[in-house]
RNA sequence: GGGCGGUUAGCUCAGUUGGGAGAGCAUCGGCUUUACAAGCCGGGGGUCACAAGUUCGAGCCUUGUACCGCCCA
């Protein structure tokens, strides 16, 4: 065994390798003929146009580590990768290409826009997919969909008409969200509300009688060029008597209703609200309850319409609103305006400030489909962790709407609808039609819209793996096993596949469900681009190096809470990645000779530290794996940073340094080094999933058989191993240590000074386990010599140091610090006693005798014990030090 | 307005049926210790937000309060 390994680990050399070289071995396939149980998980298709934010990485992250792991374990594990069209968001960015270079889409015409989003695709698609490969992730790229492909098209269709033909789907002219830059409805869940600072305008409406008037408050007062009522509280007693006048609408000639909803707030401003059915949501549907007429007043390009008025006709809304509060002004009916910050409705792809219209639009009924979805995850077919999402799940699914799933935009899956133009037949069907299927003319119109892209996604378990058709894939691989994601997309995402699934395949698209946190920066903030706070992961890998990048957001990923992430944290875990390339350096310089079945299968070992390693080790398998199947992917990787640092490396290989230099002979030289390779061996596979390049990368300087540690079965605990013996007397040996080296800092004894100790050892079995490793104590905690006396006292002014009750001193002839000496003896005597008389005052309760269980009063007499004799002996010291 | 989550060491956070308060980083002191200074050894630092309750016993369970954050209307 050649050892060619630097002094650090240098992370760039190694990555593209190696991730190459397990492309070309095929170890990302997964084979649907396979025999092995499966395992299967579906990305959450990336946008097209993305790029690798930290979300994206952790998201991927964890995914590998379930995928590599399942691997390890046997089973046929299947990584579904791809991207999804976005709909919008791609054609922005298309859009604003030709922009520049001085091109109007409607002038270029939808066919030759298509066209150049396909290419922009061809060109740009693949982006964010290599930037998944540069953190290893190992997808089966054989697989790799988009949701635009012909396969998973066809799927859409296919789902299409089959909703449709059940009536699941309908045209409607409802209210919905519209973006005017982007020029399309949006769903309900595409637009986000942020606050912003505005005005809450009071407008007087003046009774047609001119007796009295309403008083109404808005923050959009242009809109009351579209007022078809005013609405109270119909319990509110001021209005009591005004229900059903008519009232002037200023700046008009119209007279409007004061009607009674339920929808007002008593509360809120004068208890009177303006009905403008057009353009609220709310008001849509007090307008629907009370049939009120509907006058849009707004276009579609957000610019005011002829029904506004010929004052107003023209005028982009924002514009019109200063005109209107003018106007409302000169006219004595404006009232009073006051700052008032709410919430806007902005689109979620460019943040312009919607408009709700009305407007002709699809929708898919949900109420039907979403019953089976919440049995699903009320018995337990799906499982959603941390479990308390299930919760916000129920909530939604519960109050779910019909689903707005028509766009005019140009680039998605065009809406499988035609129109004949002779006879007006609609005809709905996956193959596009030559003729009218009712009076045969060849004048047939498709709908202009596109689906929503949520709706290509939400088949994406199924579509994926080539549904319709009933595919050896499908069967081997759905319902997949986990699904990993974000929060934010649960109602999007998560809850439609859900439904689309037991819709369409009878069955759930997916046994788990585990949402990880939200990564933001240093101070808790959001990353996002605006702000200038983000950190980009691959520049990320570039500096540390993948593994770096992925412990660290594993080892931040505690369920059900956001990480935040700086890049000292980052820098702090590759020195973890270090340890561990600087240990196995070690390990594999006394490696030499040993074969691969000494490392993977080795004889039961007889030496203590041998015993005692492979003890922990097992133990540390049990939890490594526990943690994993548990999604407690944080716990797995503070697991294996503990061990491995503060185990293996501070202890472990400590004690092993003199039995690999040959210093205490060859059999335990032999064992030792058989011994180190395997424990080396073994927690590499354990962290392999989290760490995959430098584990491959140590692991190939071992002589396995097996080509890859990613193809390398999973460590397996070995019950033969644990060894609660060799625990306890490492743990002797390591707690007489750690006394002898802090009573050398504390008497200021130099590290490199080797002294004589002295240990007074009462109890027989103590002494004798201090005799048989003396030697190990000595030289790690760089003693002369360690006497080791089984009677007699402690000498005068000697310092002392306990260990499970007994004194370890050293002789030096006079300490440096009397007074020092006294004042930490006295601390530590005060934490004693503090410690002591809760144990006391707890042992002295009958209930607590009475009550608690036998065991935990048996370990309360135990600490009280060890506490008594440390307290006495404190105190002689302390004596001593005095006398 | 409704719902959810958070409050534990200077900072970031673990803490899984309630049983002697933990980690990483930071900090302080020491170190030519032939794997590693991206290291080694040692130390200091906490009325577990506040209040009440249940219990022999509460960081953990119940209720309330305060502050912070997110989602929905």
């Amino acid at each position: 065994m050649k050892n060619t390994m630097g002094k650090h680990f240098n992370p760039a050399d190694s990555e593209r390798h190696l991730y190459s070289w397990w492309m070309q071995n095929g170890y990302f396939h997964a084979d649907e003929t396979s025999e092995l149980p499966p395992y299967s998980i579906v990305i959450p298709p990336p946008n097209v146009t993305g790029s690798l934010h930290m979300g994206h990485a952790l998201n991927h992250t964890l995914q590998d580590i379930l995928i590599r792991f399942k691997r390890m374990e046997g089973r046929e594990s299947l990584w579904m990768p791809g991207t999804d069209h976005a709909g919008i968001a791609t054609q922005n960015v298309v859009e604003k290409e030709l922009v520049d270079q001085g091109i109007d889409r409607h002038v270029l015409g939808r066919d030759k826009f298509v066209e150049n989003v396909w290419e922009w695709r061809e060109k740009y698609g693949g982006v964010i997919l290599g930037q998944l490969q540069r953190l290893g992730s190992s997808c089966d790229w054989e697989r790799e969909r988009f949701t635009m492909d012909e396969g998973l098209s066809r799927a859409v269709r296919e789902v299409f008409v089959r909703l449709y033909r059940e009536d699941y789907i309908y045209q409607g002219d409802y209210i919905i969200n519209w973006c005017p830059r982007c020029h399309t409805a949006l769903s309900d869940l595409e637009v986000e509300y942020h606050d912003r600072a505005g005005k809450l305008y009071h407008l007087r409406y003046p009774s047609v009688n001119g007796d009295d008037e309403v008083v109404v408050a808005t923050t959009r007062p242009e809109t009351m060029l579209g007022d078809t009522a005013v609405a109270v509280h119909p319990e509110d007693e001021r209005y009591q008597n005004l229900v059903g006048h008519s009232f002037h609408l200023p700046l008009t000639n119209r007279e409007i209703p004061l009607i009674a909803d339920t929808f007002c707030n008593m509360e809120f401003g004068t208890g009177a609200v303006k009905v403008t059915p057009a353009h609220d949501p709310n008001d849509f549907e007090i307008g629907e309850r009370h049939d009120l007429p509907k006058v849009t007043i707004i276009s579609m390009n957000g610019t005011m319409t002829h029904d506004a008025g010929e004052r107003y006709e023209g005028l982009d809304r924002y514009d019109c609103r200063e005109r209107v509060v003018q106007d409302l002004r000169d006219s004595g009916n404006l009232v009073d305006v006051q700052d008032y910050e709410h919430a806007v409705g902005q689109c979620y792809r460019c943040q312009t400030v919607i408009e709700p219209i009305i407007s002709r639009q699809w929708f898919v009924r949900m109420k039907d489909l979403a019953k089976p979805a919440i049995e699903a995850v009320e018995d337990e077919r799906i499982q959603i962790f941390p479990e308390s999402w299930e919760k916000t799940y129920f909530e939604w699914m519960n109050n779910i709407r019909d689903w707005c799933i028509s766009r005019q935009i140009w680039w998605g899956h065009r809406i499988p609808v035609w129109t004949c133009q002779d006879c007006s037949e609609v005809i709905v069907d996956v193959q596009e039609p030559t003729a009218c299927t009712s009076c045969k003319s060849r004048d047939i119109k498709q709908e202009e819209d596109v689906l929503d892209t949520w709706f290509s996604s939400a088949l994406w378990p199924f579509s994926t793996m080539g549904w319709p058709e009933e595919t050896p894939t499908l069967k081997k691989f759905y319902p997949t096993s986990c699904l990993v994601t974000g929060f934010d997309i649960l109602f999007f995402w998560v809850a439609r596949m859900i439904m689309m699934g037991m819709k369409f395949m009878g069955d759930v698209p997916f046994q788990h469900v585990y949402i990880h946190a939200l990564v933001r920066d240093a101070e808790g903030h959001k990353m996002s681009k605006s702000r200038g706070n983000v950190i980009d992961p691959l520049v990320i890998i570039d500096k540390y190096g993948a593994d770096a990048l992925r412990f660290t957001l594993t080892a931040s990923a505690a369920m059900g809470r956001d990480i935040k992430l700086s890049e000292e944290r980052i820098e702090g875990y590759r020195h973890f990645v270090n340890k561990i390339w600087n240990a196995s350096k070690l390990v594999l310089q006394y490696a030499d000779g040993i074969g691969e079945k000494q490392i993977s299968d080795p004889p039961a070992p007889e030496e203590q530290h041998n015993r005692w390693i492979l003890s922990r080790m097992n133990t540390v398998i049990e939890s490594v794996t526990d943690a994993y199947d548990n999604y407690r992917f944080n716990e797995a990787a503070h697991v294996l940073y503990q061990f491995f640092w503060h185990e293996f490396c501070d202890w472990y290989l400590e004690f092993a340094k003199p039995a690999f230099y040959g210093e205490r002979g060859e059999l335990i030289r032999s064992e030792t080094a058989i011994t180190a390779t395997h424990a080396l061996e073994t927690a590499l596979r354990l962290m392999h999933p989290i760490m995959p390049f430098i584990t491959e990368e140590i692991w190939q300087r071992l002589p396995m058989k097996v080509e890859s540690i990613m193809i390398s079965p999973f460590p397996r605990t070995r019950p033969g191993y644990l060894d609660s013996k060799a625990e306890q007397v490492a743990g002797l040996i390591t707690e007489a240590v750690t006394a002898i080296r802090n009573l050398k800092t504390e008497m200021e004894i130099r590290p490199s000074e080797k002294v004589p100790a002295s240990v007074l050892c009462g109890e027989k079995s103590v002494a004798e386990v201090l005799d048989e490793h003396a030697d190990d104590i000595v030289r790690l905690s760089r003693l002369e010599t360690l006497e080791i006396l089984t009677d007699g006292e402690v000498p005068e002014g000697y310092s002392t140091a306990l260990v499970r009750g007994q004194e370890i001193y050293i002789s030096r002839d006079a300490m440096i610090d009397i007074n020092a000496e006294r004042d930490r003896m006295t601390r530590e005597l005060e934490k004693a006693n503090t410690e002591l008389n809760k144990v006391v005052k707890k042992l002295s309760n009958p209930q607590f005798l009475e009550k608690a269980p036998s065991d935990v009063v048996e370990k309360n007499q135990v600490i009280k014990q060890e506490l008594d004799i440390q307290v006495r002996k404190l105190q002689e010291s302390m004596d001593r030090l005095d006398g």
